[in-house]
DNA sequence: ACCTGAACACCGTTCAAGT
DNA sequence: ACCTGAACACCGTTCAAGT
C-alpha cells in the first residue's frame, strides 16, 4: 500500500515528525515504517538523512514563513494585518503544527543553524515592516518587532509546555491572542 | 583519568549536552567518551538511559527554578526583584546555559512532559506572586505572568536563533533586558 | 564498590538484485 | 524508474569477569 512515494511524501512526513518529536524523530527507519516502505526506498529519493533534514527545513521555511507572509500581505488594513498575523501564528502553535520548537532545540546543529537564522531574520524584518506600515517610528519598529516575535515564540512554547492546563481551550487561545493583540496595537497606535 | 565518576558527574555532563544539543545528545556512548569511561561504567550508576534523563530533568528543575527562585527572593524590594529575575534569566539564556529549548523540543516525550509542566507551572506561579508583591491586581497578575514568561522564553529562543546577529553583544543583551524590564515595570506600576 | 570488554538489538547507509 | 532485502557500522543494554 501507499505505492509510488515521492520525495514530497517523505518530506511532509518528516515535517510532522519534526513538529511532534524534534529533529531526532526525523529518522529513516521509523518514517519508512510509518509510510509502509523500506529504508532502501528512502535512498532512492534522498542521498542520506542530511538531505532529508535539508528538505524538511526548506519546506518549513516555505510553509511557515514565505507562504504565511504572502497570506498576510493580502490583508489591506495595516492594523488588521498585525492582528491577522497573530491569529494565524498562535492558532498554528496551539494546534501543535509548528515545527519552531523542534528547530530551536537543534539550533546549534550546523545543518539547522543557517535555516533558522534565515527564517528568524526574515520574520523580524516582516514584523518591522508591519509596524512601520502602522505608523511606528523606524527605530521603535525594530524593537517592537523583536519583542513581538519573542512573545509569539514564548506563547508557542507555553502552549507546548502546559498542554493539560487552562491554556488549552479555544477560549484561552482567544484570550492569549487578545493579550498579544493588546500588546501590538496600543504600541502601534502609541509611538 | 577522571577515575571514580559519580552519578552527579554523569548528570552534570548530561545537562550540558541537553542545553547544547538537545535530548538526543543525552546519550550514553558520547558521554562515556567525553568523561573518559566505558558504557559499562554508566550502568553502574544508572539502570538505563531513561533514569539518566529523569536525573537530568530533576537537576534542571532544581538549578533553574528552585535555586533561582531562592536567589531572587533574597532581594527585598519587589520592583528590584522583578528586574533581578529578568537579569539572571536573560543572562543565562544568552550564555547558552539554558536547557529550556532542549526540554521544550522534547515536550511531547512522556519522560519530559511531567517535569516541563511542573517547572512551567511553578515559574508562572512565582511570577504571578512577584507581580502581586509589586501591587498588581490578582487577575491582572496572572495574565502579566503569562505574558512575561512568554517574553523570557521567546527572547531566549531569539538569542539561540540568531547568534551571529546584532543580538549577541553585551550591549544588546542589556538592551533586551531593558526592553523586558520596561515591559514589566510600567505594567506593574500601572494597574 | 566500581569498572572493563564482549555480546546482541536498533537505525543509518550501501548495494546487488528484482519488477 | 522505483523498490526490496541483505549486509555492515553505531549506540543502548546486558552481563560475566576483573580489581
Amino acid at each position: 500500500m501507499a505505492m509510488g512515494l515521492s520525495r514530497a511524501d517523505w518530506t511532509e512526513a518528516a515535517l510532522d515528525a519534526l513538529a511532534q518529536d524534534g529533529l531526532g524523530a526525523v529518522a529513516i527507519d521509523p518514517l519508512a515504517r510509518r509510510l509502509g516502505a523500506t529504508k532502501g526506498s528512502f535512498y532512492w529519493h534522498f542521498a542520506n538523512r542530511d538531505e532529508l533534514i535539508a528538505a524538511v527545513l526548506e519546506r518549513w521555511e516555505q510553509r511557515d514563513t514565505i507562504e504565511l507572509v504572502a497570506e498576510i500581505d493580502k490583508i489591506e488594513d495595516p492594523r488588521e494585518r498585525l492582528v491577522g498575523l497573530a491569529r494565524i501564528a498562535l492558532g498554528q502553535a496551539a494546534r501543535g503544527a509548528d515545527a519552531q520548537a523542534g528547530v530551536l532545540a537543534a539550533a546549534s546543529d550546523p545543518r539547522v543553524a543557517p535555516a533558522l537564522a534565515r527564517v528568524t531574520t526574515t520574520r523580524l524584518a516582516v514584523l518591522e515592516r508591519l509596524y512601520r506600515d502602522v505608523g511606528v517610528e523606524p527605530e521603535a519598529a525594530e524593537r517592537h518587532a523583536r519583542l513581538t516575535y519573542a512573545i509569539y515564540v514564548g506563547m508557542s512554547d507555553l502552549h507546548r509546555a502546559v498542554p493539560q492546563a487552562a491554556l488549552r481551550s479555544a477560549a484561552d487561545l482567544e484570550a492569549d491572542i487578545e493579550l498579544m493583540v493588546d500588546m501590538l496595537v496600543p504600541a502601534a497606535s502609541g509611538a
